[in-house]
DNA sequence: CCACTACGGCGGTCAGACCACAGTATACAC
DNA sequence: GTGTATACTGTGGTCTGACCGCCGTAGTGG
């Protein structure tokens, strides 16, 4: 009762010749059939989990990977890409593909889309980073190490050295701010605060230029240094809130004149615009 | 072995020092050559951004879409799948492509891959919950409406009722828990708790079978419902805490070969190990 | 010694065919 | 008429193998 070559169902239509659809007989025996590309991300997760790859490690050429797994270039690709949206590894065209070293972060780069999905307000991100990155400086307060608090000294002098540029001066305010969840020691709360931050860090750079009192925001991060060198907890969760508002307060004064560089972004794509806040 | 010791101020990130050394002009005569995979995302990002697309929606098959792009099909599927790994979209076998309607989470199930890279441990884990949902109840607290108080109300009957069937038990307890994220008016926030416990479910669901003392944890539930309805929200906090020391203490005690001693050990063998608690 | 070029390694894209899954329409038995 | 098994069809998943484009380096000429 079962055809399996059967061509002569063909209905006119010629729009794949040989189109026959096996009869299942299926053996409970058949191959697992487990989807390749999660064979893929399982292989490689436990490549990393037994200690065969690093942070920094290369792994091999695509088409020889793909045949030392048995599957095809094109499903281990899907596997890549799976990890690589992860952030697990990154990619370089040409050059081949590496195991990420960098500050630990969740879905790279997930947060516009996020906005756009969920509606994600810019007041709820600045209340989201208050709440994490104040209990981040409590911890880094308790359990901070002397080579963290060497670290912040260094970031300090560099801020306070970068007041009159506003490009340099943000990258030494990231890099506080990064060290200062190291120091936290738990890099899941760490992990979290990167992948807020890393959806600011663009739109700061533009707005960042424009700056005025930097002076202020510097004062801050050496009072919250000395609040962590100085194992306060309460002090450091309590400067840090406030560093927060002020940050808020100057980009809240900042915005009701804009009407130039918000405008070619929601030309050309409808972001929420204006997330980021004047200083960290 | 190998990672040089030095403070781990490993910062890998575009933060490009004063060094300005790209001085290379680049041939623009070149095809606009731009990403084929960002094409896809970008243009998948703006029909959701101008409203073309709504969580829930079907979007047009593989084959036609990537002829409407005017791309190849491996290329979109590309596209997908950084879609997809990002949570935007959700990919059926045989059924077709849709938007994401669900609760928005980042980095869908990446959790044990970051533990894998980055050593995170049940402890960090644990704490990080324990800040981040307590300020969540406080803000449920002081935020929530009318339509969250009954459906956590729902939510807490359903676990008193399920006190001696840890499965169903479990689903209502995450349950709970989302809705009090839901109600706490901060969609990021809830994000952020979403990618944690999101990790710890499948976990939990082993473990929790073999709970006893599901009375107890109910009843905290109890009360923290108690406590957002009366729009009490240092009661709430305080609540919440209470709540997730039990639970933890609920899941220390039940294992109590996993010292301090076996703790390293356990993560970096086999998956992160057991990371759930015994009730939320 | 240095700038330029050629080459080889490797990721990115393309094309088309076929496989596998799931929902629906159809046919057949009852 | 009703219910169930079967065929069909739409849609995602994988494979093959070819070629394109980027990058680091070795080789070459001035």
């Amino acid at each position: 009762m079962r055809r399996k070559k059967g061509i002569g169902v063909n209905l006119g239509l010629p729009l794949i010749s040989g189109n026959t659809r096996r009869v299942m007989v299926r053996k409970e025996k058949d191959l697992p059939d487990t989807h390749r590309t999660k064979d893929v991300v399982n292989h490689i997760r436990s490549l990393i989990e037994n200690g065969t790859l690093h942070p920094g490690d290369k792994i091999p050429p695509e088409r020889e990977f793909a045949r030392s797994l048995k599957i095809s270039r094109a499903s281990l690709r899907t596997g890549i890409g799976y990890l690589e949206t992860m952030g697990v590894i990154k990619v370089r065209h040409g050059v081949g593909t590496f195991v990420t070293d960098g500050p630990a972060e969740f879905g790279k780069s997930s947060f516009d889309l996020m906005s756009a999905l969920h509606g994600f307000q810019p007041w709820q991100m600045f209340e989201t980073r208050l709440i994490i990155e104040s209990n981040l400086a409590a911890l880094a307060a308790e359990r901070g190490r002397e080579e963290h608090h060497i670290a912040l000294a260094e970031e300090v002098v560099e801020i306070f050295a970068a007041v009159d540029r506003p490009g340099d001066f943000l990258v030494h305010d990231v890099q506080f701010h990064r060290i200062l969840s190291q120091a936290s020691g738990n890099p899941i709360l760490a992990a979290l605060m990167e992948t807020i931050t890393s959806a600011l860090y663009d739109k700061r750079r533009k707005t960042v230029e424009h700056s005025t009192d930097l002076q202020e925001s510097a004062e801050m991060h050496l009072k919250i240094y000395r609040a962590v060198r100085a194992r306060d907890p309460i002090e450091a969760r309590r400067l840090m809130e406030q560093h927060l508002h002020m940050a808020q307060s100057a980009q809240a004064a900042k915005r009701p004149k804009k009407g130039k560089a918000a405008k070619a972004t929601a030309l050309r794509e409808n972001l929420p615009a204006d997330i980021g806040f004047a200083h960290s």
